[in-house]
Order: structure tokens, then C-alpha cells, then sequence
RNA sequence: GUCCCGGUAGCUCAGUUGGAUAGAGCAACGGCCUUCUAAGCCGUAGGUCGGGGGUUCGAUUCCCUCUCGGGACACCA
């Protein structure tokens, strides 16, 4: 219906030109809003304010010109002028009704479009490191890439979900390492656990399945270790060299195939543990990618290759640099160190030179905010090995605040005192946590209240929507309780009896629908979804406690039945695309 | 110090990307169940859109500046 406004409206503009009412040279583009009172119709153009200037006319006169010339529409009531030139576009009843028999009709397919034309788009999130179960932190990314995800697919991009897994480099070594520690313990060794090492209780679980399947064949003597590591932070040293040295000597006592056998009980204990999480909270990948394979295929090196052929980078301090400085970073980066190690930021520029050449269109990263420095690094990258740095998007996610009882809940990874996304999960369950998480915008910071999310009151905006689907399903179990068998051919040939306001308030908002899934989509905004279908459920629960869908009236009652429907099926939709349950009772 | 994000009702936040009289939910106050779920609805009150400049027909929205919060600034990942 918008577009079909915007067709006539540029045909009028057309009109205007060749009759010598608008200098050919002026272009604007068409923005056509649904207007806030209905007093201003139902969509309004603000075309001639904008280009009254450069007509070199007044804004009211510029409009009748153009209403003058807008071509027969068969859903358009009256045009009208107000206020300073708006022009006020007001629907026939009929093109309003339409709603209903096109959402009945689509069913799950209302809402979609073919806006994104089929482009391939990656969205790439979580991406968590394989260290330790998800904490609340990660679930906001989780809730937020999956619902964009969906958003994007139902705008019609071909969307590619992808988890990377940093299953190579420091942190892993030290999870390694932490899980050894751990199983020198259970061998009876009397060790002092490092201050930088993990300490969460899943590192016990990992130690004690490695000791029970390999007894004492990884045990190495903690007193002869001991004499050979600096001192730890509590003794006044470094625990970063202190885990350091560590490493060095678990990697030297060990055989490199026992080495690797802790290294990835580690790693799959925990990566299947995170993957049980999300599916769980019905978040699903098309793909899981492994930052190891990146070295192995040996697409680090063609990155830094393609990097130096294109004479961006130098080597100095023995160290290979990347000189980002050239694309607006601060400083130049190093590749690969001294030791010949290559960095995370070599792997991260051969991940996404991977990405481009794996043929997606546009790719979308989200990360933590804390990784906001990366940004003009990594687009730098690309742009030096001649990708269109636009055509990555990076998406910042700020962390979410616990509150409960309404205190603040901190938390720490390393530590091991943090709240898991498990354990939220279980306390407030996965509706309402996934809900919570998009409420807001996503580079916001989010007060997300465990009290609220649980508690079943229509304070809680995710039941207040929720009801709203249960009740259709309950005034349905009514009427086939009283033998009244619904009629939608009778309902949809009966639509214009629907002439209460909160009736055409209702349909006014599920003809939005389609607008608010386009426009979400094109800003990465799935909090959009949610605030639509708050104030859809409000106008659903205020007809409800205002007329009864149930009447004698055959006619009218099969009309409401039917418009209570699409009301249904629209607030599923939309849940649907936050992964949010839509029940039948509640 | 540099760079991001934010400041809208007592609280938590929307605000259709520059439009018409700035909205919602809590909290406060007053009402509505012989009825398809009161897990709901109606009403009242509540504002210098952080301050100050600028851009223009028009600014909560864009630009500059100041201020106050939060965060990020590794040869870690």
C-alpha cells in the first residue's frame, strides 16, 4: 500500500516536470510516513515542503500542483493539503479491510518481502571464546544476531549464520593449561592454582574426564615444575608470565599428541557445551568456523601474502606490522610477532578476506563493544586487500546489567563467579531472556530485570504480547464450545461491518506489520518487532475489553473472529522472529 | 590524552531516520469483573527532550561547543 503511494506520487511528480511546474534538474526522494493522527489520514508526504525552494514556490501552491496531478487510484479516498503543504492521503475503507484477507491468505508468509533481492548476506555472532560456558554477557549477542538474522531472512536477504571459534591461540593454551592443572590435582599433586588460570568448576569436570580416561599419563611432578616458574602475582611477579611459563613447561614435559589430546578435550567439552546452550535458546548456525583451520589451509598466509604484494605492511622490531595507520587507525598493527607467532588480528584479516571470497554480498560482525577499536582495523585490511570496506557492517553490543531484587549482578569470566546464560535461562526462561535481550537497541546498555522477565503480569511486556495470541486461541475454544463454527469466507465478505475505532485501529496497525519487519531489516533494529508488537497487543487487548467478538450477529461475529485472527497470526510472526513461543493457552 | 556509546516524565525506555499538539510501560492517584482469561481495560497527574550556539519553512532528530555518566584504547584472544 506505502509503495503503491509512492508510485503515483513520483507519477504526479513526472506530470509536474514536463508541465513546467518543477525544474527537471530537482530529484527528491519520496518519504511517505504513516501519519501519527488519523485526523491526517493515513500516510503523509512532506514532498512539497521539500521541494518548494527549489521550485521557487510556495509549499502550498507546489502541492495542489502536484495533487493535481496524481493519477486515479482505486485505494485512495481524498488527498488533501494541511498545514504548511503536508500532503494528507486518506484510504478507502476497503483498501484497509484488505489487510485481513491478505493475512489470513499469507499466514507465516505475511510480513515478508523481497527487498533484499535474495543478496547474500553472512551475519556472523557470539563467536564466543571456547574457554567457558556463555555468560549473560554473550546471550544478548546471541538473541540479538539470531532475531537480525531472522529479520533480514523474512526482508528477503539470503541470510548465512556463522559462529567463528577461537580454537587456536593464547587464551586456548591457558584453558589447556588450567584443565592440566586441574588434573595434577586429582593425580594427587599439591599445586598453588595460578592467579590468571580458569578457575570455574567446568574446568574440574574437564580434568576429572581426562584423569579418569588417561589415569597418571599426563602427570608431570608440580615440585620439579615449580622450580623453574618467575613468581606469581601473589608473590609480587606477573601472572601473565607466571601462566606463560607454565604453558612453556606443560608444552616441553608433554608429548606434543598428548599436549593436543588435553588441548581439545578442552575445547570439545566446552564448544559442545555452547552448543547445546544456544540451540537450546533457539539460536542455530549454518556453520561453525574454526580460526585453527585458518593456519592449517594455510589462509593466514595468503592474507599476509596478498597484505605485503599490496606493500602494506613493514617489518620492524622483528615483528611484521600492518600499516593501518594508512586507513585511519591510531597506530600500526603487528601480524605476526617476533617469535613468529602470527596474531589474532592476522587470523581475523584472513577470516574475512575468507568471507568475501566465499561470495557474500554484505557480511555483518557482531561484537562486543569492547572490540570497538577493531573496527577501523579490520576494515582497513580489507580495504588493502581491495574489498569494498562498506560491504562489511560491524554491529556493537553493549553488555546487559542484571538487576534482581534490585541490585546489580557483577560478573567476571576469569574469576569464575559469573552467571551463565544457562543459568538465566533456568530462571527466567528462554522466552523471556531472548525477549528481554532485544528489547533495546543494541548499542545501548540494557537493564535487563530478572524480577520483571519472570514475573507473569502484564508489566512484563513479553506476556502482555503473549496473552494477546492465547486469548484469540481462548475466544476460539469458546465458540466451539457454544457449536458456533467459524466462517471466514462469511467473516472476509463481511469486513465492512468493522467500523468500531479500536476495529480500525487494529487494522491500521497489521498493515504496518510488513513496514516495520522492511524497516528493522534495512537499520538492524529487531527492537523495532518488539515495540510493534507491544502497542498491537495493546490495541488487541483494548478492543477485546470494549466489544465482544462473540456475538449473536453471524455476520459480525465471523468479521471480528476473522480480524482477531490476522491479529493472531501477525503477533506469531513476529514472535516467531524473536525466537519467542507463541502459545495457545496460558 | 584519543576514540566510541549514551543523557527524553520520579524509574525503564520509544520516538516512523528533519515534520503537524514529544509518546508508552512501571511507580502515584481514581474507576471497571453476573461477561470470550482482570495475565486485561479506562481515566487523572507528570516535560526547559543535559546546557549553549548554528544549519532551515520546521530540530528530540543534523553540525559545533561545553557538561555529566558508561566503555574501549596489547607483539591477549
Amino acid at each position: 500500500m506505502k509503495q503503491a503511494i509512492i508510485d503515483v506520487l513520483t507519477q504526479a511528480l513526472a506530470t509536474c516536470r514536463s508541465q513546467g511546474h518543477l525544474p527537471a534538474e530537482v530529484q527528491a526522494e519520496i518519504t511517505l510516513d504513516r501519519t501519527r493522527d488519523s485526523k491526517h489520514g493515513d500516510f503523509a508526504s512532506n514532498i512539497a515542503l521539500v521541494l518548494a525552494k527549489p521550485a521557487k514556490t510556495n509549499p502550498r501552491a507546489l502541492a495542489e500542483k502536484i495533487i493535481a496531478a496524481l493519477p486515479p487510484t482505486d485505494a485512495i479516498a481524498k488527498v488533501e493539503i494541511a498545514g504548511p503543504g503536508f500532503i494528507n492521503f486518506f484510504l478507502k475503507a476497503d483498501s484497509v479491510f484488505a489487510v485481513v484477507k491478505t493475512v489470513l491468505a499469507q499466514a507465516e508468509q505475511f510480513g515478508r518481502s523481497t527487498k533484499g533481492a535474495g543478496q547474500r548476506i553472512q551475519v556472523e555472532f557470539v563467536s564466543a571464546n571456547p574457554t567457558g560456558p556463555l555468560h549473560v554477557g554473550h546471550g544478548r549477542g546471541a538473541a540479538y544476531g539470531s532475531a537480525l538474522a531472522s529479520v533480514l531472512n523474512a526482508a528477503g536477504y539470503n541470510v548465512y549464520r556463522e559462529y567463528y571459534v577461537n580454537d587456536a591461540g593464547r587464551q586456548m593454551d591457558i584453558l589447556a593449561a588450567s584443565v592440566w592443572l586441574r588434573y595434577l590435582e586429582l593425580c594427587g599433586e599439591e599445586i598453588v592454582f595460578p592467579t590468571n588460570a580458569y578457575k570455574g568448576d567446568y574446568v574440574w569436570d574437564i580434568a576429572a574426564t581426562l584423569h579418569r580416561g588417561h589415569a597418571n599419563q599426563c602427570r608431570q611432578s608440580w615440585t620439579d615444575i615449580v622450580k623453574t616458574l618467575p613468581a606469581d602475582e601473589p608473590q609480587g611477579g606477573d601472572k601473565e608470565d607466571y601462566i606463560d611459563a607454565i604453558i612453556v613447561q606443560m608444552k616441553a614435559r608433554l608429548s606434543a599428541a598428548d599436549y593436543r589430546k588435553v588441548f581439545d578435550l578442552g575445547l570439545n567439552v566446552i564448544l559442545d557445551d555452547i552448543r547445546d546452550d544456544l540451540q537450546r535458546f533457539s539460536v542455530i548456525y549454518d556453520n561453525w568456523y574454526s580460526e585453527r583451520s585458518l593456519t592449517e589451509t594455510g589462509a593466514v598466509q595468503r592474507a599476509l601474502d596478498k597484505l605485503e604484494e599490496n606493500k602494506h605492511t613493514y617489518v620492524k622490531d622483528g615483528a611484521v606490522w600492518f600499516r593501518s595507520t594508512d586507513f585511519g587507525d591510531e597506530k600500526d598493527r603487528v601480524l605476526v610477532r617476533d617469535n613468529g607467532q602470527t596474531t589474532y588480528f592476522a587470523s581475523d584479516v584472513a577470516y574475512h578476506l575468507d568471507k568475501f571470497e566465499r561470495g557474500f554480498d554484505k557480511v555483518v560482525n557482531i561484537w562486543g563493544a569492547d572490540h570497538h577499536g577493531y573496527i577501523t582495523r579490520v576494515k582497513g585490511a580489507l580495504q588493502a586487500m581491495g574489498i569494498d570496506p562498506n560491504r562489511l557492517t560491524v554491529l556493537l553490543v553493549q553488555f546487559a546489567i542484571l538487576y534482581q531484587g534490585g541490585n546489580k549482578m557483577q560478573m567476571s569470566t576469569r574469576s569464575g563467579e559469573f552467571i551463565t546464560l544457562r543459568e538465566l535461562r533456568k530462571e527466567v526462561g528462554s522466552d523471556a531472556t531472548r525477549f528481554f535481550y532485544v528489547m533495546r537497541k543494541s548499542e545501548q546498555h540494557l537493564d535487563f530485570d530478572m524480577d520483571l522477565a519472570k514475573s507473569q503480569s502484564s508489566d512484563n511486556p513479553m506476556y502482555y504480547i503473549q496473552y494477546a495470541h492465547a486469548r484469540v486461541s481462548s475466544v476460539l475454544r469458546k465458540a466451539e464450545e457454544k457449536g458456533w463454527i467459524y466462517d471466514q469466507a462469511n467473516g472476509l465478505a463481511n469486513l465492512d461491518l468493522l467500523k468500531e475505532q479500536h476495529e480500525q485501529a487494529l487494522l491500521t496497525s497489521l498493515a504496518r506489520y510488513p513496514e516495520v519487519i522492511e524497516s528493522a531489516a534495512q537499520y538492524y533494529e529487531p527492537h523495532q518487532v518488539t515495540e510493534y508488537l507491544r502497542e498491537l497487543a495493546q490495541h488487541f487487548h483494548t478492543y477485546n475489553n470494549a466489544h465482544k467478538f462473540l456475538v449473536d450477529e453471524v455476520d459480525l461475529r465471523n468479521a471480528r473472529l476473522s480480524l482477531v485472527l490476522a491479529v493472531k497470526q501477525v503477533v506469531h510472526n513476529g514472535l516467531t522472529i524473536l525466537g519467542v513461543s507463541a502459545p495457545e493457552s496460558m
